[in-house]
DNA sequence: CGCGCACTTTGATTTCCGTCAAACGAAGCC
DNA sequence: GGCTTCGTTTGACGGAAATCAAAGTGCGCG
């Protein structure tokens, strides 16, 4: 992994250095797609990175929402608070995806904290919406993402309604899994950077029904898992849990 | 109601007629908060109605995106389609409301049918870009409509994750009243356009879970019920049954 | 008008997952 | 290093909703 922004000073203007067109990330982030013309017209509304420790939170339900942002390093879960304090973890985010667009046009509805120590580019929306009006290309990605987060979460909405609890981590594990890999990483073994508990939130099952799932797909072959460690063995195994609808 | 769109013909160009400044669901709509001068150019996006029977598909899951549509008149369902079939219902919408924002920069994600008879804007995404551009005000009430479906799935995953069969069903109903009402229908009485197969689903419970609710809530004196027509009696009784979370 | 079909209601039973409880493991802190 | 604390695992039990089944209701259609 880069180092690049770990030898620059945590202070002042941190705009120097923040540049899309050598971000690896590039192609998985908002400037998916853009000519080399655009993408330097677009480094102008990145205009300053954030650093997060673990625990962190990016912003919280409730703030005015001022940019969206965009993953560098890191992980994130996003969630909503309950009227009487109940949990309810409605994404995790990893590295080139976008956060906070749930507030745009008036105050975040969530809140998004960092489950590790993690870095995000702060995409002022008021820079967003001038710039996308002169580069086509940028209002379309833009829209895009965000037809995306919907498409997501009707399928988050299919899982909760319709799917039995071990369909519904097979189908988590898988798309960690998907997610990994894009990045570059090992798409059968990876790290969890969340608990079994935001796990069951997230999946709407309870983290003691987590864990007994976890313990059961290892029995039967399809994982190695140890707490926060997990290893793929059968991926078709694994597809096979959705197939098995009755 | 208005009449004033029985009288149209149904054939050849629809574009006359179609005037947001005239349509009484305007500031319920993508115009809202628009100035007359700003309307009349977005009237030159809705460039055409299409009326749809009961049972009929706006658009189908995987055909190509090409235009949003606003709703005139009736009442819709969007739904996913299961890899073996099964149906979850993702949202239900009416007057006012927008449908197709999941299919932005590629195809529709979902189906919307028409749950009786409709009518619909056809707004082509095309000419959207085009004036968004020139009209930064529309600009941002089009990102605002998709922050906002954003944050209503969040509240669909926080309703199908975290609570119990009867906060599902009192949440429905009240968010069900408080948009007629809004419309300057009755929010006390009104007419359920779904079967309770269809509730079911978007709640992520049985038909027949739904239907004993409806008796439940019945009996408990909340609401009155005969098929589809219901009545809500107490609707402060129906928040206390949110309110009831353990 | 009456027949058929789709939708709804209600009851009996089962099952999956939640709840309660206790022990275990890992990580952070003085 | 030992202690606290947080997270995880596993077991026993109970309950909410699903499933199976059958009767009832109302609407559309010939």
């Amino acid at each position: 992994m880069s180092n690049v922004t770990t030898i620059q000073p945590a202070a002042a203007n941190l705009k120097f250095e923040v540049t899309c067109s050598s971000c690896n990330l590039r192609e998985l982030c908002l400037p998916a797609g853009l000519s080399a013309e655009d993408l330097a017209r677009v480094e102008n509304v990145v205009y300053a990175r954030r650093r997060l420790k673990r625990g962190e939170a990016l912003y919280q339900a409730g703030g005015d929402f001022s940019a969206i942002y965009a993953i560098r390093s890191g992980f994130f879960k996003t969630s909503l608070l309950d009227n009487d304090g109940r949990e309810q973890v409605t994404g995790f985010f990893m590295g080139g995806e976008l956060l906070g667009m749930d507030g745009i046009g008036g105050s975040y509805h969530g809140t998004a904290s960092a489950l590790e120590d993690s870095e995000v580019c702060i995409l002022p929306y008021a820079l967003i919406e001038d710039v996308s009006r002169d580069i086509p290309t940028l209002q379309r990605q833009l829209h895009a993402v965000l037809a995306r987060e919907i498409a997501r979460d009707h399928g988050v909405m299919m899982l909760l309604g319709s799917m039995r609890a071990e369909e519904r981590l097979a189908t988590f594990l898988l798309n960690l899994s998907r997610r990994f890999q894009r990045r570059g990483y090992s798409g059968t073994e990876f790290h969890l950077r969340m608990t079994r508990d935001e796990i069951g939130s997230y999946l709407g099952l309870k983290l003691e029904t987590v864990s007994r799932l976890f313990s059961a797909f290892q029995k039967d072959g399809l994982i190695e898992v140890q707490q926060k460690h997990v290893r793929i063995r059968d991926s078709e195994g694994m597809e096979q849990v959705l197939a098995s609808r009755r």
